[in-house]
DNA sequence: ACAGTTTCTTGAAGCGTTTCAATAAACGTT
DNA sequence: AACGTTTATTGAAACGCTTCAAGAAACTGT
């Protein structure tokens, strides 16, 4: 009925002929101990089926063996959450470590984090979605815990890996312009989201270094249908033969609009997004976007929160870059029939 | 440097002036506490700002606090996992519970569970994706590990909430019915999913008991490109009106499909998928779904989860209605223009 | 005011590990 | 063969909490 007894330590060290402090060292590698012994000691674990238990090494070692990733409220909205999320719990398993997810409460984003640490919940904490001076930050470094983030923080001295978005906006211009694109619009995210203002950059950068005009920009709020609603003015003031667009979801919605307006995305204007969410690939035409490496980012950070709980002082400050996946929405070339110009 | 000490039981007793134990009876509500002790207790915890140390408080009570759910290996498949995920984590916070999540690692469905097992890592497991005969199903049930599953399962002694597909694709044909469509299609999987025939069922039943013709089914394996390519056959075999699709991802892939055929889905062929996936609603025209209500989901598999730790012997087996989302891929009426019949 | 009850509080053991000082065993020297 | 070294092993304390038998305090009723 109940769950079946775990072997203990001192199973292993009574099946062994040795003491728990032996077999301690050999499970955790300690150099002294004599090659019959451990051989001994193996093979009674080997057969027990003997593995620590997470619970008990904790109160001693003082340390959980666990990092905590705080899920977004509006997970709906955070399309490759879970992809991230696979490819830290598999990099932080390499590690021996295992991920505790917890969620937030009300409206403060604090307060989960310290009712966590208060009760000893984990060794480290992976952070995403982050702002301008997230105030998460700040509550953690204070204290001293380990932690590292998704997504760029200004102080140096805070571990962070974020995707070069202006780099990855820069690359899609750099795509639409190579097809013969001249008049390239931006639609962007309202001004102070340290992503959107990134991306913008990236655009207006580029934009200006192959000569272009980097004022045909607009902008809205994250939001298929805000998106689709602001193409009659993107054509009526820009005039654009591409849409580069700050996200997927922006992007869809310019897609929905310029259909709209009788102008069929792809072949009469090209469209671009990027995270390269599951609707990208789904839409119709598929949409070119720049596609977040999820797996480097969550690589990195569990990297770096073992290294610092290792007592390594690890500061790192990575920027990654997307790529760029080419699909039909820029299958045309700027000079096709449709708008004939 | 270090992450600032936490007070212990041991510092809440002193500043209090009583014994650890009667901290202890305090802090888990024991009955027999004088109302002038437990007022003096709880000052010194506010003012300490003491929470019990989940790995302290394992160790005597044998049992971690926690609950498990392993990442199914194809994350990016799963479109609606961040939300049940979200879910899950929300509710068992209430009951002062966190998730712990596990990945797997090769092929082996079942060792990842068998490893943490031997760890005592977790109180319980939530199961996703559950197949015919699930191997994981059997290694728990065996080892009498608490455990609950999103999917169906044969074996009634299971603890089990599943989607009603047949009931939701049923109401997604009344509601075609309704609108006057008379030869209704589905697209389904590939015989020998739980979830596919099931979903099919409800089709053929609806059908049938409307007086449709039920033998209008085309299958294809989940793919946006497969949906899409079955179209032609689709319209030569049966010439619907409707297509009732098993899935979102073939439902867009046959959307994609009329419209190559020059047909506009949602006025000329109506459209309908299933699990609301985010790309739905991105869509253009945007897809008529049916809801998996994931909130009831895993609030549900944690319930039970919670009885069965706390000794009660709650076997669930439940089936949970989705919710039609009428989009715009259904907007139009069976006797609107285009195909003139 | 005293014994008998009942209600509250506590000391100490124990949960499964790690760690470290102390002891034992093995190895070189002479 | 006895000694000093080095290497291997161990006993016991400690980690922060719960629990339970036992003791103390507060009430009864007389």
């Amino acid at each position: 009925m109940d769950p079946v007894k775990r072997p203990t330590i001192r199973d292993v060290a009574e099946a062994a002929g040795v003491s728990t402090a032996t077999v301690s060292n050999v499970v955790n590698g300690h150099p002294h101990v004599r090659g019959k012994t451990r051989a001994k000691v193996l093979e009674a674990i080997e057969k027990l089926g003997y593995r620590a238990s997470r619970a008990a090494k904790s109160l001693p070692a003082g340390r959980t063996f666990l990092l905590a990733y705080c899920l977004p409220a509006d997970a709906a909205r955070n399309f490759a959450l879970d992809v991230f999320l696979h490819h830290v719990v598999s990099r932080a398993a390499e590690e021996d470590l295992e991920v505790l997810l917890f969620a937030q409460k009300g409206g403060d984003r604090v307060r989960p984090y310290a009712e966590l640490i208060r009760r000893g919940g984990a060794d480290g904490f992976v952070l995403s979605g982050i702002d301008y001076r997230d105030p998460r930050v700040a509550f953690l470094q204070e204290r001293a815990i380990p932690f590292a983030c998704f997504g760029r923080v200004d102080d140096e001295s805070v571990a962070s890996v974020d995707v070069d978005g202006a780099s990855g906006i820069a690359a899609a211009v750099n795509h639409l312009h190579s097809l013969g694109h001249e008049r390239i619009a931006f639609v962007g995210w309202p001004e102070g989201s340290a992503t959107g203002d990134d991306r913008l950059a990236g655009f207006v950068g580029r934009a200006g270094a192959l000569g272009l005009d980097p004022g045909r920009v607009v902008r809205s709020i994250d939001d298929f249908d805000l998106g689709r609603k602001l193409v009659p003015a993107l054509l009526r003031d820009h005039d654009p033969t591409a849409v580069v667009s700050v996200s997927d979801t922006l992007a869809l919605g310019v897609m929905a609009g310029l259909r709209d307006e009788g102008l069929e995305p792809g072949r009469d204007v090209a469209v671009t997004g990027f995270d390269d969410i599951p609707a990208a690939s789904l839409a119709a035409p598929s949409l070119t976007s720049l596609r977040q490496p999820m797996e480097q980012v969550g690589a990195l950070l569990v990297e770096h929160l073992v290294a610092r709980l290792t007592g390594e002082d690890a500061p790192i400050s990575m920027l990654v870059q997307p790529d760029l996946i080419v699909r039909d929405s820029t299958a045309g070339t700027a000079r096709s029939p449709a708008r004939g110009d």
